[in-house]
DNA sequence: AACAGTCTTTACTGATTGGTACAATTTGGA
DNA sequence: TCCAAATTGTACCAATCAGTAAAGACTGTT
């Protein structure tokens, strides 16, 4: 009764995508179980720790995304402009214009936000440096840059709400173009 | 054993902070009793469709606030950069620096959403209708004004959303002043 | 003081929750 | 080919879930 199918990592996309949809308490393990088509068993032999752990994994995984595509980009680009622009398109993808959640935004607004407080702070936290960066090389002072990266993170969550309030995918692809607009002028 | 001491409208703020506390999944009828006072028959004496009408009727209170103390001055002051002032201290007072959620925002990412979309709908079109109208008294035109109010609605949900994150008042502070210069200017 | 209506308490339902235990099975390596 | 480790299905647990039912107690009116 083993398939050995499945790896831990093939797992974690699918939980994300639960996770998303459900939230955290949402995401019952009986959904959990029929969207990852693997039993309780399974589940727990590669999450011992249950459900917390499974959302543990899933922000690990989102945290080195985005430092892969997005930070570090922005942070160590020789063309400041360049990286703003082309991690603003990856921005846009990721969340489908605004059709797909930030799943640590939400965490943030729900009660698991204690939970995960050094997670969600730190995804944050290293989105606003890694923009300020990119922000001072392209002649900003310090205080300057941190205040822009600052608002542009603001803007790219309040859009998500927005859009996913209003339905309007093209009020998330407004507020990004304007953003961008912004940062590089 | 009855002691008609609580009346529906009393009950409401309190439902209230406790879906802002624990999201609509996550308040349990028996959270909602304990923090109530009230027990499984008055709760469902008052609100007989249970946690759905409850948090129905959070979401018209909540409205009904929101029109009268800031939709209804934006839209009828004869001074519009006052209105805009007012209210905008409003709105920091309300969510409390940042330290408080709004509710429909959270309600907006959450899988609830779909269940409440008319509402939440609602509520974020009329802010941006109603600032815009006095962003057009203004001097503002019709598509500039719907631009800076939409930007604007985007950036105080965007400011709850990290200031949450981040554990850090002050940052949403800074960005409702930020808004309100540049409402303004 | 009796009445009807409003409100509340209590006990209960069946379903579902997250989690555990463990045997059955498959797998890769020797 | 055989074995230990990795993987999985199933049955089970106590706790909690939203919701129901109905009898009791309080209220104002007459």
């Amino acid at each position: 009764m083993a398939k050995t199918i499945a790896e831990r990592s093939d797992i974690i996309p699918v939980l994300a995508e639960i996770f998303r949809e459900h939230g955290f308490e949402g995401a019952s393990l009986s959904v959990i179980t029929e969207r990852t088509g693997l039993g309780k068993g399974s589940l727990y032999h590669f999450f011992p720790g249950g459900k917390a752990e499974m959302a543990q994994a899933v922000l690990t995984e989102i945290d080195n995304w985005f430092e892969e595509k997005i930070y570090r980009p922005l942070r160590e680009s020789e063309n400041p402009a360049f990286a703003i622009r082309s991690t603003c398109r990856a921005v846009t993808d990721y969340f489908n214009s605004g059709r797909r959640i930030c799943l640590v935004g939400a965490f943030a607004l729900d009660n698991v936000r204690d939970r995960f407080a050094s997670q969600i702070n730190d995804y944050f936290a290293a989105w606003i440096t890694a923009l300020s960066h990119a922000l001072q090389k392209l002649g900003h002072n310090a205080e300057a840059a941190t205040g822009l990266a600052e608002e542009a993170v603001i803007a790219i969550q309040g859009a998500l709400v927005i859009a996913r309030a209003l339905d309007n995918p093209a009020l998330f692809e407004r507020a990004m173009t304007r953003m961008e607009k912004q940062l590089i002028a």
